[in-house]
DNA sequence: GAGTTTCATGCAACCGGTTGCATGTCAAGC
DNA sequence: GCTTGACATGCAACCGGTTGCATGAAACTC
């Protein structure tokens, strides 16, 4: 059984140094009202009892408690940590900490955190939030928010366009000589499926290039593997994936059928989420997750310094990074 | 410009309702202390003003903030994020909220993190923890403390041991004939890695066979990959890597060489977070971080409703995980 | 019908800080 | 030498709840 300490409050910190509470806590929160020697005294007298500022008091007579919400609806998709690392990286150079929730994809539990947050933060981050426009505007009228990946006006968004990206994708694969590709698509609803698809298609019009859509309702490795039989069926020579994980599976399934790649097949991931850790290494198109996360927490700040929310709509581009799986047409 | 709603507090309900603001703190805390009839109009009053508990004020004048921090040392592991989803949806069962910490592995931040969470939780989680014996023990003289992978006497803790599994993952290659085994060790500071180590000798001395150790310093697929040429002119048949992703890179370097898995050689991983994504697809040691998360936090809310601390000692077996890695010894 | 018990509600202190304003001191200004 | 101003510090109200105790009315007892 261990002791613990309970806490020392200003009042004794200002009996120890004799003087005014008030003057404890502007030593520790103005000291340059006071003078330096009284700075000193009180702060000997607060080191010898050990006392921590209480968080929960300061906060409740300023109204501002240093924290800030990430809201995730999937902690293990190696999409967020990075983002979620890099929030955090951003708002401790503040002196905010941040407090994560993850939503297993589902709008009432993303609801629900958003509520129980509300009271000990200052703001939030949504990110890819699974939310109507409604619910979010809702939100949007109790605290200040960011969105990332979330595209709606009047309320501050980071969108990582992984159109661009694509785009560089097709032209890289017409450039190699592919006349044929397919594009192994992801959920039906996400916001990035339907601008990866329009993208490709697009891209793939300009170049010359014929497309084909082959589904993997869900983005994961299972459902790449089992979409592989399908992408040969087209008599495609190259494919795009929706995600990393996706490719990853394609990976699999054809080496499982002998299809060299990038010799006989070329194949394109999203995300960049695997690194280089396939073999071959896989090309894919960068994220920028890392950024987006950043920045979020960044413009979230700047918002509840400023106190004025700002329309803005700061758009990432992505680039195709080339590694090993792309190649010449057979 | 979003007009933000200003806070509705409890003399204002208290005035709608004609009532005194304490019967509207009962109203919500200790309902039945009032006749249900008050309670009622109390809440319709405070629902027609939108009324929200402020979580601050209730902190601090009962001391239950209803959160707790969870500190870890890298999200983007995959090892953690099972972890952190876990502990998240056990302390939501509580409606506990958990603030997230990310260490980037040093004890330097991992300090600094405690100290600023120590005023805003109720208790702590410390994954995989950095820090001394002493810093851990000081911290835990100031709030509760839950560990995870970290065996300090007399503060509770969750151990995932690996032995076990590890000695499962011998006890196979014995079985399909492999005589000399490499072990592709990780971080020299690891408690872990000392704890694999170790199962893997004794085990192997048991079954009659012999291990040799190459050093891959750090757990990553790069050092996985380096390694190989260390592995194979050992003249072993088989090894153990040190996490999953370390033989992701030792997978990817031995089809550079040319070396068959299974074929020619097998290989386990541990911590078993890459799933069946390689190909092919890996043999590892089970982890079991989801359990470890669960347990962890439901440990520390026990300890926060008892107030008493115990010294518990929670253990974790893990066991083989046989996929297409392993094979009869060529 | 007076005395006692029960119980819903109100009063006021408290949690631990912050902050506008008042006060007192001391030095500069005339 | 008295006024004025600057400035360090103290006083007390406030942030928004919670809670022990007091109060008073209704219900029960004899």
């Amino acid at each position: 059984m261990i002791k613990r300490a309970k806490g020392v409050t200003i009042s004794q910190v200002a009996d120890a140094a004799g003087v005014a509470r008030s003057s404890v806590s502007r030593a520790f929160t103005k000291p340059d009202m006071l003078l330096p020697e009284t700075v000193d005294r009180i702060m000997k007298a607060a080191e010898a009892l050990g006392y921590v500022p209480n968080h929960t008091a300061r906060a409740l007579s300023t109204g501002r408690h240093g924290n800030v919400g990430l809201i995730v609806p999937d902690i293990a998709n190696p999409f967020f940590p990075p983002l979620i690392q890099a929030a955090q990286m951003e708002a401790d150079r503040s002196d905010f900490c941040i407090f994560l929730g993850n939503t297993e994809e589902s709008p009432k539990q993303e609801d629900k955190l958003v509520g129980r947050f509300a009271g000990q933060v200052e703001g939030l981050v949504l990110a890819s939030s699974r939310l109507s426009d409604e619910r979010i505007r809702a939100h949007a009228a109790q605290l200040p928010l960011v969105l990332i990946n979330r595209d709606i006006d009047g309320i501050p968004r980071v969108l990582i366009d992984s159109g661009s990206g694509v785009r560089g994708a097709v032209e890289h694969l017409a450039k190699l000589g592919h006349r044929k590709i397919v594009y192994v698509s992801g959920p039906q609803t996400s916001w990035s499926n339907k601008q990866r698809r329009n993208a490709i298609r697009s891209a793939a019009a300009s170049a010359g290039v014929a497309v084909e859509i082959v589904a993997a309702s869900l983005p994961s490795y299972n459902s790449g593997r089992n979409a592989v039989d399908a992408i040969l069926s087209t008599g495609a020579t190259a494919a795009v994936a929706f995600d990393d994980v996706t490719a990853q599976g394609v990976l699999a399934g054809l080496a499982e059928r002998r299809v060299s790649v990038p010799g006989d097949f070329s194949l394109i991931g999203c995300d960049d989420v695997l690194g280089a850790v396939t073999y071959p290494a896989l090309t894919s198109v960068s994220n920028r997750s890392r950024e987006a996360g950043r920045v979020a927490v960044s413009l979230l700040l700047d918002l509840l310094q400023s106190g004025a929310i700002r329309d803005v709509r700061y758009v990432l581009e992505t680039h195709l990074v080339v590694r090993s799986t792309t190649g010449a047409m057979p």
